[in-house]
DNA sequence: TGTTAGCACTCTTTTTGCTTGACTGCTAAT
DNA sequence: ATTAGCAGTCAAGCAAAAAGAGTGCTAACA
């Protein structure tokens, strides 16, 4: 059913003012603040007939109202005010990224540090895998008698956290042999790509299957989120937050937000197209810690998924600051990694 | 002055109450508890006088009797009876530890975990730089045009997290003539000797000075403690401890164990002989957050410091476990790092 | 001289009742 | 459909009273 415009503004009203003071809105106040044209009574009927339809609810008879989980949903999707940053904050995401925009790693940290700054919620990000990703070059670098790095280079970044044994009496040759036809395998092939190939290599790759296997499970590392591509900032700021001022909501969102595989799995399941995603814990979505909400927007260059970031916070969320943070960052953000 | 036996009992009686139950320590439930011998009465002028002597605090007049921090400080050097872990605690951390033995990195993380699984609190780690590890070989890797990555093998580590600008019309051949020339220069030496050597290369380095003072700042950055040789685990593992009921503490204690450059400076000032140390809070040492304590222990292998290791928490810690556990997982430690 | 029983005193914590103030919901008039 | 006005509800704040936990002191005792 769709809501009438006055109620719909009513809704509104409350949501914005509640989000800005955390304190239940009355009929009076709304009428005093925003509404001036009609009667703190009319208001009344209204907010009774927004409850009755499951937008708001009342603590105790007495009090005035508070949104619901499907209140805050209407408006982050129908009713917010879109909120534009200041030429400061503007200045400050751009100065951020300019400074290190050649190195991945470092972009996405500071991308995380930024969103946290800007909204003082906590942040959170993960680069996301990407299978077409082609492979540029694999290097080996043997560095004890039977361990190796390797090293991957690929269009966008350079992996070298993985390592493979190497037969202790394997030569330096041989070893080199390895890597040339490994490249020729691989060089210019995508992660998915490499993956399917194993069976038919017998021939070409004789000797070194053991070591072939051992790159391409280091390639399936790569291909899936890995706790070390999870970062997070700010996660003291919840404390800041009046919404947080139980120990054990406290408990709750930290022992979530303080371990990367959580975060990595509440990160996960996000869409490819969708730009704005919120989610509210109270719902249906079990990963997210209860009375919590989280906005994630996702980022693409060139085609390609870089990575979804957010916010974890309270329900209570300054959902207007929020977006126009996570939006103005992505817009920068995909700017700098563009066809660089 | 030296405490009589007597007193130096009931301190430590209190000192265990107080940190079993966080109740104020009444007289009365001493002799009830530990004391069946002496009434309370008795106590009672012990206890004054302990007061009396800076070791004991009442909150108020009618109260039981709390520990101070020289209380807290007498009763880890002399008062506590040593505990042992079971067959069971042993066993976790062995398994854990034989498990990965052989990279420093995970080694370092298992460690954190263990300590604060055992302990409860939340542990803190750091890596120590060892100004004198000999570098093994070092080896260029040049992934972009004007960028290399450097791989430095050492004694006890592979050190690949730097990267050197190189000029982009430099060829491969000058590349890996400069790397010969290099590692001429450095292998079999220590840090410390190639930071001194900088002046007089200039002939054997010729053209490429720019190369090896890069490098040379990459050993500098080693030689450091850095912010990724900082090891933390189970940050919400305060909010279980009731000495953290208040928001404003729990701020304060999350503000610096959030940061790892803050946990950094707190770690780095230790020796190097002292194997058990424990700082509290409220006198002295500012790093600390207020009303904590944090307990230390400083690890080594072959005569070098691996790292120290530790926990931060409440004053009123369970100190006969934590040292416990740091002993223990210092030894497990010690003995798989030693002659490997 | 050290120890102990007993009692008065102090201070916190809990309970209770009361008052105030903020809202709402309902009703009747517009 | 809107509004003014009023009765009803509930939380929050306050003060006074009661209960409880512990101490310090004094006087007696070994």
């Amino acid at each position: 059913m769709e809501l009438s415009e006055r109620k719909k503004k009513i809704l509104q009203c409350v949501v914005d003012d509640y989000i800005e003071t955390a304190v239940p809105v009355s009929s009076k106040s709304l009428t005093e603040r925003h509404l001036p044209n009609i009667s703190s009574a009319t208001v009344r009927n209204e907010l009774s007939a927004l409850e009755e339809l499951g937008y708001l609810t009342q603590l105790h008879t007495s009090s005035g109202r508070v949104p619901s989980a499907q209140a805050y949903k209407l408006y982050v999707s129908d009713l917010m005010v879109k909120d534009k940053l200041t030429e400061k904050e503007l200045d400050y995401i751009k100065k951020i990224f300019l400074d290190k925009a050649d190195n991945l790693e470092e972009v996405i940290k500071n991308t995380t540090k930024v969103i946290s700054e800007l909204t003082s919620y906590t942040s959170v990000g993960v680069v996301s895998p990407d299978v077409g990703e082609k492979i540029n070059v694999i290097k080996f670098f043997r560095y004890k008698k039977d361990t190796a790095l390797v090293l991957i280079v690929t269009e966008r970044r350079l992996l070298k956290d993985n390592y493979i044994t190497v037969p202790e009496n394997m030569e330096e040759e041989q070893l080199i042999e390895a890597e040339n036809v490994l490249n020729r395998l691989c060089v210019g092939k995508s992660f998915e790509e490499i993956c399917n190939i194993k069976d038919d290599i017998n021939d070409e790759f004789s000797g070194y299957k053991s070591i072939f296997v051992n790159v391409v499970e280091a390639l399936r590392v790569y291909m899936t989120v890995q706790e070390s591509d999870v970062v997070l900032e700010g996660q003291d700021k919840i404390l800041d937050h009046p919404d947080y001022a139980d120990i054990g909501k406290i408990k709750n969102f930290l022992s979530v937000v303080t371990k990367k595989d959580k975060v990595m799995t509440l990160l996960s399941g996000d869409g490819k197209d969708i730009k704005i995603n919120v989610k509210i814990g109270t719902d249906g979505y079990e990963e997210i810690p209860e009375d919590c909400s989280l906005v994630t927007a996702t980022y693409s260059a060139n085609g390609t998924k870089i990575g979804t970031y957010g916010v974890i916070g309270p329900i209570r969320m300054d959902y207007q600051k929020v977006v126009a943070v996570l939006e103005n960052v992505g817009k920068i953000l995909e700017s700098i990694l563009t066809n660089r």
